[in-house]
This record gives C-alpha cells, structure tokens and sequence, in this order.
DNA sequence: CACCAGGCCCTAT
DNA sequence: ATAGGGCATGGT
C-alpha cells in the first residue's frame, strides 16, 4: 500500500479529472452572489436561482446595486429554486450593504488587504469562514485556501486524519502548498469534483482511482 | 419514500 | 470546543 502524501494530491486529482479551467463559473458580481446561493446547495439549484435573477435584472453589469433595489421579499421569490431563501435572501442584502458603502467598487474593495477584507466579510451576517474564503479565492482572487465539508471528508477518508478546526485544516493546505491563485482555486475544485464523484456519504471507494491508497490502505505524512 | 447538496447561526452542554 | 436543530428546494 502506497502512503498517500498531501502534497502529492493535486497531482492526483488532476491526473483524475484534468484541468477544470474556470470552474467557479460566472462574474465577479455573480461569485459574490452565488458565493451566498451555494451554501449547503447543489449547484443546479444555484443556476436556476441565477437565471431568476438575470432574467429580472438584467445579464449584464451592475447586477449588485440592481439587487440592493430589491427588497428582501422580492429577492427571496426569485432565489427560491436554491433554497433557504428568506435566509439568504437577507444574507444577501447584509453583503448588498458592505458592497454598498464601497459603491460596489470591487476594483476598489480588491485593493484592501486580505485579512482586512476578511474580517469585513466575516462581519456579514450569513457570511462564515467558507465563504467569505470563496468570495475571496474566486471573486477577489486573493491566494487563500477554501476549506469545506469534502475538504474534510477527504482528509479524513483519504488521510485517516481527524480534521481539527477550519483554520487548522487551512493552515495545513496552505503550508504544503504555496500561495498561489490558479493552484487553490484548481485545487479546490478538483477536491468537490472528486468528492462529488467518490466521496459522497455513502463513499465509492470500488470505483474510486485513489481509495486503494485511503485510510483503509494507506497513511497520512506530510 | 428517504436522503442529501460547493453553510451559517443560535442554543445547549 | 462540539453537537444538534432550523432553514427549503430539487435531484437521485
């Protein structure tokens, strides 16, 4: 059995999978927005909410100020195909009023430090770890590695590792890789792609190219 | 029919 | 720190 190395598991993945390209699809406006859709949703559900909204506002620029006009009961009809959609709906409008102050300026908001704009982020109500780090990765393209729930399954089923807290789990991605955009935001991806395919709750190790070499097999070095 | 999806917040322990 | 419930639609 092979001890499978963390830092060997990009290499993996891509071999897997190939190169995803742009794998957060859509804008910047749209990362932000469907940054917030996404939260414990399939992505197809995302989409329908998101063909919703450009189909009212509009597919072009200025999505956002166009979307802080709405009200909270307007947005949250057209969001409904993602679900959660009165709490989104105003997990929404808290991000519209951040974004608002800075005229929705993200050239401007890009320029502000990373763990400035974090902690900006995180003050968002509806706005957590997870995403703020998405929002950040994708949209602002700031190197900052995004930690979620398959993230974890994967350390623990292919590493045998107990995960620890989401900034532990972060530090030790962004220790074994080096700070680089294209690198975390392919990463990432690769890590749900797989994780969608083979990593589900019910795991399909059987047909999984990597589970010879999981916890059941192989261990966990750095 | 049951179960889950590219989380977060609040409460209780 | 960690666990559990609520939020809700649509796909399998």
């Amino acid at each position: 059995m092979i001890a499978v190395k963390l830092g060997e598991l990009y290499e993996r993945l891509r071999l897997i999978h190939g190169e995803l390209g742009k794998w957060w699809p859509g804008t910047r406006e749209e990362i932000l927005i469907t940054a917030i859709l996404t939260q414990s949703t399939n992505w197809k559900n995302v989409e329908k909410a998101m063909e919703n909204l450009k189909k009212v506002l509009g597919d072009e620029e200025n999505l956002l100020p166009k979307l802080h006009n709405l009200s909270r009961e307007e947005l949250a009809v057209l969001i409904k195909p993602s679900g959660f959609f009165n709490v989104k709906a105003s997990r929404l409008k808290n991000l519209l009023a951040l974004l608002s102050l800075y005229d929705f300026n993200l050239e401007r908001l890009g320029e502000i430090e990373t763990g400035e704009l974090r902690r900006l982020l995180l003050n968002v109500e509806g706005i957590g770890e997870e995403t703020a780090d998405a929002i950040l990765l994708y949209a602002f393209e700031k190197p900052v590695f995004v930690v979620d729930s398959y993230t974890r399954r994967i350390l623990e089923r292919v590493f045998g590792e107990k995960p620890g807290t989401y900034e532990q789990v972060q530090r030790l991605f962004m220790t074994v890789y080096p700070p680089s955009v294209p690198l975390y935001q392919e990463l990432h991806g690769l890590i749900v792609e797989h994780a969608k395919k083979f990593c589900t709750t019910k795991p399909k190790c059987d047909v999984c190219p990597i589970a010879k070499d999981c916890k059941t097999g192989g261990s966990f070095t750095r």
